[in-house]
DNA sequence: ACCTGAACACCGTTCAAGT
DNA sequence: ACCTGAACACCGTTCAAGT
């Protein structure tokens, strides 16, 4: 069976839930796949293209804005669509900031976001600004929570007092957010 | 003369201006000391104890919260004191970020604003939910800017139209999330 | 068109041995 | 105490050559 591009997109996926991001390189990703490292290389220029389009998958599998709702009810639905998104697989905040952090062709999960704050009122370079907000903070979080969750499965927990509970945190970091557009569309 | 700790973070230091994170290598760091490379580690058991030592410097000199100031001011104060500290060199946001995610014993810039928040009237729990908030934004924002800035010298314009101004972008971003913040004291 | 084989130029880290 | 020398187990990427 030819190797195809959907194939190699499908076992890193396998190989990054298996080892991690840090463990995902394109040698452990050719033996899995029973093939020379150099083979990828006919189907992805680079690593980086690899792992572009392993975001773009994620990240196109976002539900579209429902027009139907009110605007901070749309922001709400985007922020969680983007939340469950990037911690469906192991490290997937991580391998999507990594992509969004160097800019590749096409990869913006903003526009849809934009779309709605400027829908809402803000002017575009307002909704832009907001937009990046809103996307800095569901990305953070979701690299934190995923880290946290891996140290916890390797045994390393630290030392201080029991973490506030992520779900939480998201909740109330939205909420703040949502109220702060709020008070600029005002 | 000896190599001494402080001789190797300078030295990282400089490697990290000249050649930028993605290349801050524990080998080019020994080349530009004129030392092996197992010779750093007698100073740090690895390089991501070092690189902490590096974050931990560089947020050890962020100004102290001015406790004569509005909480809204000592927020924005805190706020841009981070942004400088993790900009003042090449990648330094980036560095900081891959710093902050690995949990690094001790390595929390946090503490300051929590504080200030909790002053201000958040209960504990919802003050450090906050303070997460404000340092995803202040993170995200600054490893991107530090990005497109690389892009830019590097000749790689993007194709769209002209960016929006970093600094507007900011202000915007901070005084969202003060106001967000104000909503949830009153 | 699609892949192998072999190489190039690197990495972080360990550890015996030297001084 | 502090560093060298040499090795180990890796990387991403290129490119001629095969089929």
């Amino acid at each position: 069976m030819a190797l195809t591009r959907q194939a190699v997109l499908d076992e890193a996926i396998r190989t990054l839930d298996a080892y991690g991001f840090a463990d995902l390189s394109m040698r452990k990703l050719a033996a899995a796949l029973e093939v020379q490292p150099s083979a990828l290389y006919w189907h992805f220029a680079n690593k980086q293209s690899l792992l572009a389009a392993v975001a773009t998958g994620w990240l196109g599998a976002m539900p579209a804005p429902s027009s139907g709702a009110t605007w901070d009810e749309q922001v709400r639905v985007w922020a969680h669509g983007l939340r469950r998104a990037v911690t469906a697989h192991r490290d997937g905040a991580e391998l999507v900031a990594s992509v969004l952090a160097m800019r590749a062709e096409g990869v913006d999960p903003t526009r849809g976001l934009v779309a709605i704050l400027h829908q809402a009122g803000l002017r575009a370079p307002d909704a832009r600004a907001a937009a990046a907000t809103v996307l800095h903070f569901v990305m953070g979080h979701a690299v934190d929570e995923q880290g946290h969750a891996q140290m916890q499965a390797f045994g390393v927990a630290p030392a201080g007092a029991a973490p506030d509970d992520p779900d939480h945190r998201f909740e109330y970091g939205l909420a703040l957010l949502v109220d702060g557009i709020r008070a600029r569309l005002a």
